[in-house]
DNA sequence: ACTATACTTGAATTCTGTTCATATAGATTA
DNA sequence: TAATCTATATGAACAGAATTCAAGTATAGT
């Protein structure tokens, strides 16, 4: 009657809100879940939601669904945890690296759930951009680098984790601040402020100024995310950033953010790993630990299209 | 990964003891229970548990599985009964009726579960033997009757809810407990005790002595298989009662107890009911509320045929 | 009235789970 | 030791379920 798959959907569906997201979160098609719902439903033979309401609503069905779920799906994750170690042995090494500071914001709650759950699994955290960490990882120095430009190479391995705009953060009486999207014009007398690494590694750059062939009045760096944004908010410049990035801001009113263009800007995030601990069971916990302490840490994020 | 399905299976396997009577438990082939653990075993990368061995034996993984389906299925049980209240109202009428006393045996348990699940329904259960109850379910004055023959009749419907062997019981001293199974002609010159029914409504006679020719030497009546079983143990006579309603008399080695032909008599227990109440919420729930107390309670039944 | 966006529906398709038929292994009996 | 029996495994064929695809309906925003 129930199955286990229902339980995720009604669950994405709450995390959601919608049913066309709630479909990308379980990697399926927006007809799928109607079509599953609708199955559900009628198996039941009650509805679960009323469908017309802005951020979907649950029948006191539906929601005795979810409670199901709040209690089933964490422990089916937790016995497959279990048994991946059982299966795949205790230990192991996992050296990460990040290439964008305001990753941490994520990492660190991942890192601090997957340490509980994989006590033996020996990890370290580098970051700082003083070398490159995809030839490191290679060379096996490293077991995985998070980052946003996945360049095919050999022997690497992408696993998407999640999709975010990428959005403009700007002082609140900034004029722009009055536009509703910034068109890359727009950013021709500005000062921009990025983090210190090559331009061509930036999404503001490559997917939004460079396109239109427009270059900032000046360019800024700056290493930390709070840094930037004090100077995004005292006029000194503006700065490109995850929306994820800027929400605590945000909600502090202490800066104003903007889309890049009507559509925005989405990048994903990738984790790089290498082929032959594609299949490592602590690797593979580790990824699916992170996707969740993301999706229930960030707002604005996405599910990413399958690799 | 895991599925509700393997859940079921696994803890199948651990009540039945061998994938066999597992798959009979879950309504599949055997076949398809190897494939399926097999298919499951792959996809966690370990075995679940050993199979060469008498019961089988479950490996650590196996344990955590069934652990996990401990927890699980209760719940997922609970929430599919919630839900049918929910759906389909929770109240109703519940008029019961048993043609054979031993059935007091698994039928209260049950009673007394599905009061907690749908304290609204009204129930009744009436027995003895002084009128004939499936016309009076056919009139609408019961609603369920629990009968070992199911009688084709318009407008009544049975679910088979399990099957169970016939034996004898007799006098521990009695010179057939010295044999292995019992053959037809043995009884020649016995007493035979029944329950006060038609004889053509008795497996013995219609399934055993009847095929046969054979007559016993005399028929004696008794209402309570308590007293059956007396008049048995002081070699009164000898009688052929379920299994399971023998159980508690054999452990207490209170008389002894022989199979009908090398290959044993087995009868199913039906539940008679309205082809209108046949998708009921309440009544669907008592009947699978009934098969699972059987199964815990009752030892020695198996899965009747899908009827 | 027109264009988004969100959901539904039916038919086609794909894929997974199941059965059937048969094979293998282990135990029991002759 | 062969012969039989029982329990599980396996491969190919099959069936059915779940998913996608391609349209269609509905609603809100402009």
């Amino acid at each position: 009657m129930i199955e286990l798959r229902h339980l995720k959907t009604l669950a994405a569906l709450r995390d959601t809100g919608s049913l066309v997201e709630a479909a990308e979160r379980v990697f399926l098609t927006q007809s799928a879940l109607s079509h599953q719902i609708k199955d559900l439903e009628e198996r039941l033979n009650c509805s679960l939601f009323i469908r017309k309401t802005k951020p979907i609503c649950f029948t006191s069905a539906g929601q005795r669904v979810l409670t199901l779920a709040d209690d089933v799906l964490p422990m089916i994750r937790n016995a497959e945890r279990d048994i991946a170690r059982l299966a795949g042995g205790e230990t192991g090494r996992l050296n990460m690296a990040i290439e964008c500071h305001s990753c941490f914001q994520w990492l660190m709650p991942t890192i601090d759930i997957f340490r509980e759950n994989w006590p033996e699994v020996e990890m370290d955290l580098s970051s700082g951009f003083s070398f490159s960490p995809l030839p490191a990882l290679a060379r096996g120095e490293l077991d995985l680098v998070i980052t946003s430009d996945p360049k095919e190479m050999n022997g690497i391995y992408y696993e998407a984790l999640f999709t975010y705009e990428v959005q403009l953060a700007l002082s609140k009486k900034h004029p722009l601040a009055r536009k509703n999207h910034i068109e890359p014009q727009d950013l021709a007398s500005e000062t921009l402020i990025c983090y210190p690494v090559d331009r061509n590694r930036l999404d503001v750059f490559t997917r939004f100024l460079d396109p239109a062939d427009v270059e900032p009045n000046e360019i800024r760096t700056a290493e930390l995310t709070v840094m930037m944004l004090q100077l995004v908010a005292s006029s000194r410049g503006i700065s490109a950033l995850p929306c994820w990035a800027l929400t605590e801001y945000v909600e502090r009113d202490y800066v104003a953010v903007r889309p890049l263009t009507s559509k925005g800007i989405w990048s994903t995030l990738y984790a790089a790993i290498r082929e032959d601990q594609k299949n490592s069971e602590f690797m593979r916990d580790f990824l699916v630990t992170a996707r969740e302490t993301s999706f229930k840490n960030l707002s604005g994020i996405r599910t990413a299209a399958k690799t």
